[in-house]
DNA sequence: TCTGGGGTCCTAGGACCC
DNA sequence: TCTGGGGTCCTAGGACCC
């Protein structure tokens, strides 16, 4: 009998494979892509081979960190017009199969199937994925995108698995909360001071405690995750963003003012030339600075009136980084410009 | 484990208005 | 005047995801 299914394509090591399908006597070696691909600059790798991940690389972690638990890896730069064009090629070939395709980043997408076999569609999937672009993926089939995407993990790699409201608890039960696609490490441990520490307790917690321990609607959400449930729709309208923004991490922490202005304006720049390029006013900005070693703070502002202008955002960016402290060294800096919201652009 | 870069959404306090 | 209650906007921070 014919069903709607969601299905959950992910690509295998995405940015290591298409680093390997361009140098092909890299196969088989442990690859680590990161940063500028310098081990001994700062920067964290963004995607670890199969052979580098047996050595304990995996992404996140600092390239120093990595060329330390594997030496004998190849390091390789971030090139990430090559990633998006690999990218491309594989949400076009998604598309053809005529389905809605919701795409989730460079190397994720769900598809909303009606089938009587999803098994037997994921594997056509797969098979075209490797074909136009020759790379592996993983397939999650579930009743929802929640459950697809929870269930990619248990097909890896090159492989897929089913995730139901039929074995959701005899698969998820035993496993600890954040296991969960969108409970992450500070909220599971917020939740094992709770007492809570498995998706099976946190599905049968009383949603009114959780309400009055992690807010109204965050509470009763984290339950609704821990069953399974996502009422949520693939959605096969192009997404669109709510705001860009450019920051970079400096080798060398910044002390001079006027180097820090500088980076500002050159950030603002960027920003701004990301937003005419969507045609898309900014309303707000807001600047990110990291002191070293590592607070974080941020300032911003509403622009008196949206603007596309390089200049305006350059003098709000340069004013909001004037309001920290000059004393500090400085790792980051960042610049955010939030675009006027799509819907009420235009329409 | 000395911790990138690009995003989204939620929370909470204060301002301000009626 | 020693004191209300609701709504909305602004701002900073935090958590999460890829």
């Amino acid at each position: 009998m014919t069903r709607a299914w969601v299905l959950h394509v992910d690509l295998d090591q995405f940015i290591a494979a298409v680093e390997v399908l361009r140098r092909p006597e890299l196969a088989g070696r442990p690859l680590v892509v990161g940063g500028r691909g310098d081990p001994t600059e700062r920067g964290v790798v963004s995607t670890a081979s199969y052979e580098a991940r047996a050595f304990g690389v995996g992404s996140g972690m600092p390239l120093r960190t990595a060329a330390r638990k594997c030496p004998e890896a190849v390091f390789l730069p971030v090139d990430a017009p090559e990633y998006e064009a690999a990218s491309s090629k594989v949400m076009d070939t998604l598309r053809s199969f005529e389905v809605v395709v919701e795409v989730l980043g460079w190397d994720e997408a769900f598809l909303a199937v009606e089938t009587d076999d999803p098994e037997g569609f994921a594997s056509r999937v797969q098979q075209a994925v490797l074909e136009a672009t020759g790379l592996h993926c993983s397939v999650g089939i579930g009743d929802n995108k929640l459950r697809a995407k929870i269930a990619t993990e248990f097909g890896k790699p090159q492989g897929m698995f089913r995730l139901t409201e039929e074995n959701w608890y005899a698969v998820m039960a035993d496993r600890p909360t954040d296991a969960l696609w969108g409970i992450g490490r500070k909220t599971a441990k917020r939740l094992a001071g709770l007492g809570i520490m498995t998706v099976g307790e946190l599905a049968s917690t009383d949603p009114h405690r959780l309400a009055a321990e992690l807010g109204p609607t965050m509470g009763p959400w984290y339950r609704r995750l821990a069953r399974g449930v996502d009422p949520s729709r693939v959605e096969g309208t192009p997404w669109v963003a709510r705001s860009h923004s450019r920051e970079s991490t400096f080798q060398q922490d910044l002390t001079d003012w006027t180097q820090v202005e500088d980076e500002v304006r050159r950030l603002a720049r960027q920003v701004t030339e990301d937003i005419r390029r969507e045609d898309r006013p900014a309303v707000r900005v807001a600047v990110k600075v990291r002191f070293a070693p590592f607070d974080t703070h941020t300032r911003s502002l509403t622009l008196e009136h949206s603007t596309s202008d390089a200049e305006t955002i350059g003098r709000a960016a340069v004013e909001l980084v004037n309001r920290f402290e000059r004393t500090r060294a400085i790792r980051l800096l960042g610049v955010r410009a939030e675009m006027v919201p799509p819907d009420k652009a235009g329409a």
